[in-house]
DNA sequence: AAATGTACCAACCGCGCGCAG
DNA sequence: GCTGCGCGCGGTTGGTACATT
């Protein structure tokens, strides 16, 4: 009954991989591939490592087009709204990151963005566009801080009409396959909870994106996240492959006239809220989801203007007709 | 220069789910 | 239907580098 046992935790080597290690287990996997059998590669790989310990090198570290190094602001933008919408689901934001690992953003995430998002955690007044995130106000420019923990502070709601307090993320440049026309319908449609599209393989989570998005399943969102699992299919980063990240990405990205780096306006909120209680945050959410009362904010993509061919739709590929427009703000 | 504190990140750990047997 | 393993995930830890005192 059963498989055979995971691996000889008695003979197995722990701690960092030395170089000999990550050289034999490339090698392996560039001949033979995994296998779809983590547990038994080590042996066949002569690694004294648990399958897991091999699977967690690879994905997280080993694997081609693994993007090392800073963050961009729009990495940042995309990392932090997600965060707002469906907390720390790292494998379904790494989804949205072409080149990042779920390991790589949760470190980054709880090591520097989020001590970032709370050191800076000054609402502007009203009239003022820019909450100034990322960018430490002096103490003189404190005078509007509000307490984020205070419970006057207002829930989150979708902005006014305003589209310049819109961030535009397409996949694309904004100059190309997404008309302006379907942007701007896409702005005025700003509701229902986060949806996106396009699920082939192509995170860098240390999901390998087989198991999470092969079956356009992701178990746990099934079972008690906050966001449909017809919901959750990535917008396929690798279907993008890394130009949306990349140099020329700041084709790809209309801010918006009043744009400044790190502005999350009043997402920020629920950010600070999750930040500060993590715990609850899933459970409240999907409370909110569950009851249609969704409360989800900042981070909607145009869910109405997508017109899938049936060939995308089959092959779960969205076409560049298929492309939705991501709108932060 | 040494001690201490802090930041960062790779890796480990434990849990839940799905599936093989 | 039951058992137990494989896998994926998120949380946590430990080691190292850097900064500060």
């Amino acid at each position: 009954m059963g498989r055979a046992p995971c691996c000889d935790k008695a003979n197995v080597k722990k701690g960092p991989w030395s170089p000999e290690e990550d050289a034999k287990l490339k090698d392996y996997i560039e001949k033979h591939g995994t296998g779809g059998n983590w547990i038994a590669l080590p042996q066949k790989a002569g690694l004294k490592r648990c399958g897991k310990s091999c699977r967690l090198r690879w994905l997280n570290y080993l694997r081609p087009n693994i993007k090392h190094g800073e963050f961009s602001d729009v990495e940042d933008r995309i990392i932090c709204t997600l965060f707002a919408n469906i907390g720390s689901r790292w494998s379904i934001i790494a989804a949205q990151l072409p080149g990042r690992t779920d390991n790589d953003i949760k470190n980054y995430w709880n090591t520097k963005l989020k001590k970032k998002l709370m050191g800076n955690f000054y609402i502007n007044p009203p009239g003022h566009s820019n909450l100034s995130c990322g960018m430490p106000l002096a103490p003189e420019q404190r005078q509007h801080f509000i307490d984020p923990f205070s419970p006057t502070i207002p829930t989150l709601s979708v902005p006014s009409s305003s589209t310049s307090d819109f961030y535009e993320l397409s996949p694309f440049n904004s100059s190309s396959s997404s008309s302006a026309a379907t942007n701007l319908q896409s702005r005025e449609t700003l509701v229902g909870p986060i949806n996106m599209y396009g699920h082939e393989a192509a995170s860098c989570s240390s999901s390998d994106g087989s198991s999470v998005d092969k079956d356009n399943h992701h178990p746990r969102f099934d079972h008690h996240q906050q966001v449909p699992n017809n919901n959750l299919q990535g917008f396929s980063p690798s279907h993008y492959g890394n130009e949306i990240l990349g140099p020329g990405d700041q084709d790809m990205i209309n801010y918006g006239s009043n744009s400044a780096p790190l502005d999350y306006y009043g997402s920020i909120e629920e950010i600070k809220q999750l930040i500060s209680n993590t715990s609850s945050s899933l459970t409240t959410a999907t409370t909110n989801h569950n009851n249609n009362d969704c409360n989800y904010s900042g981070f909607l993509f145009d869910v109405e203007n997508r017109s899938s061919s049936p060939e995308s739709v089959a092959a779960n590929v969205p076409t560049r007709a298929d492309e939705g427009v991501l709108y932060y703000y």
